[in-house]
DNA sequence: CTTGCTCCTACAGTGACTGTAGGATGCACA
DNA sequence: TGTGCATCCTACAGTCACTGTAGGAGCAAG
């Protein structure tokens, strides 16, 4: 009974693989250098030969990335993938974490848009003497990023 | 009719000026070496020796890096406020450039939040086989970061 | 056989620092 | 005058997640 849809295992070169995943061929070297992805088998000349699992799992760390999951973060997550009999609670706390530190840099980054809004309004497009924007920068008495700057 | 304040013009050593203005002992050289900070006079015993005008021009560097300026940014309003007698007009742009990118960075997250916090609100806390973190992480098909992805 | 695209390795550069090693200076106190 | 210790010095490697470059080799079509 077995269905005649035979898997048909296409390998792909590097460039296939960087185009179905939008991911640059230098990255996924980069990847590979830091144990994200696989060694994947080789060609005759020495060329790097990837499957669909290969895809699949450049896929995810993609989606991670894009994500802003960082790099030990991802490598835990695979980790994780890899045995799926376990609890997922260390997944939902590596996610919970992510949005926690997402929602930190946004509050940070709100104190910045406020102190740098008021800076751009009150200027008065006059003379570099009379700026009160470097005035804020030289004075910087108010500042409201005053305790724990941003450093993106 | 000359006041009696004597201006101290007190020497400050390396330390006494990364207390005064709160940056660390080595970013205060690494700003000298990328010209951030003009190179000091010297003891005999060649440890830097400071005066107030390092102090001011220190203190604007700290400000404008905690508003999230970058270095060339800064460089180019340190420049500016050396020509007092120019149009702020520059001041004005780079200030304005650096709202725009704040704000940009803010969207970004923003969108970033709410695809986190729709994945952890999935998230059933069964085994890792069933994740919902997982599975978007693997699938993707509908992320709000599809196009442009937030890269910090 | 040649053209031109794809791919290879190895390494340096990015930004804004931070950390470390190994040694010199300078000042207070005995 | 000695000694102990905080402060300071230079030089360089490490951080993060890539990106860029140099110099060459593989491979398919014309």
């Amino acid at each position: 009974m077995s269905v005649k849809t035979a898997k048909p295992a296409k390998d792909l070169a590097i460039g296939d693989l960087a185009r179905a995943t939008g991911v640059k061929i230098t990255t996924i070297r980069f990847y590979e250098s830091i144990g994200l992805m696989p060694e994947p088998a080789r060609t005759e000349g020495g060329r790097r030969v990837y499957s669909e699992a290969h895809r699949r799992r450049l896929n995810f760390v993609r989606h991670a990335r894009d994500l802003g999951f960082e790099v030990d973060a991802i490598r835990e997550l695979l980790t994780l993938s890899d045995h799926p009999e376990q609890s997922c609670a260390r997944v939902d706390a590596l996610a919970s974490q992510h949005l926690a530190d997402v929602e930190e840099r946004i509050a940070r980054l709100e104190l910045l848009r406020t102190e740098l809004t008021r800076m751009v309004k009150a200027c008065r497009h006059g003379r570099v003497g009379d700026c009160r924007i470097l005035d804020t920068l030289a004075d910087h008495a108010h500042c409201a990023t005053e305790h724990g700057a941003v450093r993106d």
